[in-house]
DNA sequence: CAGCATCCTATTGGATACTG
DNA sequence: CAGTATCCAATAGGATGCTG
């Protein structure tokens, strides 16, 4: 069965889908996200404006940049800081909490970066049968 | 733009949506995959079979698995071996290419699993707004 | 045991347009 | 600049049933 009836209603907004029992499995989720690894992975050198995030993570839209910064937030994992000023001046940084998580992503990060050809190349072998 | 057309007819399996320029990006969508960073952090202990890992895997389907898997040995990431015998006998273990993926993921694992419930803090403080 | 095929829904996420 | 809202398409992924 499971939801057939379309649920009892339960509507959150993102990422919360079926972890009503395992938090870790939640984190890991938000945590590892499409966007969610970039922006981590991104903001460990220095805290970074919404245009600079957008501008540094390529092919993010503005949609989902702030979706995921606004979930990464609520986790505590990002600060949000407004400056006050006349063009509103938003910029965000890890929290003591998402930098434990951001740097295991940003190791893997860069060891993507560096074996993806080799994975490429496994592919080709792979499909040459 | 885009896809408006339906593409043109490119189907591939799982994974490859729209990575044909950046291989990279590909890989780390394979590997922070729902089910991936588990099944290759499960296999840095040792190798295990089809029905040891969807037992230590909890909530995942058989689809998904088998699915998954298939991806990660089509990526070199992860090795195939069938033991021939009569109840059809099949383990998965990591590559050297594997392994060096599966490692920071797997810390990131632990650190998840320590730090879950300040982020659930974190999320109540947050919506106790 | 180790899977694959089919059907179907929920979630992801892109495009576009608008706001403080 | 820093978003939000709406609409819509693609995909992930669960349920179920079958096979070597």
């Amino acid at each position: 069965m499971g939801r057939s009836a379309g649920g009892t209603g339960v509507r959150r907004s993102m990422g919360d889908a079926f972890h009503s029992d395992c938090p870790a499995r939640m984190v890991l989720d938000h945590v590892t996200s499409k966007w969610g690894v970039l922006i981590l992975a991104a903001l460990r050198k220095r805290d970074l404006r919404f245009f600079e995030l957008r501008g540094r993570i390529e092919g993010v839209s503005e949609k989902m940049l702030s979706q995921t910064l606004r979930m990464l937030v609520r986790d505590g994992l990002i600060r949000r800081t407004v400056s006050p000023a006349s063009p509103p001046q938003v910029s965000y940084g890890l929290t003591a909490l998402g930098a434990a998580l951001a740097e295991p992503l940003d190791t893997l990060l860069e060891r993507v970066r560096t074996r993806a050809r080799q994975v490429l190349a496994a592919q080709r072998a792979h499909d040459a049968r």
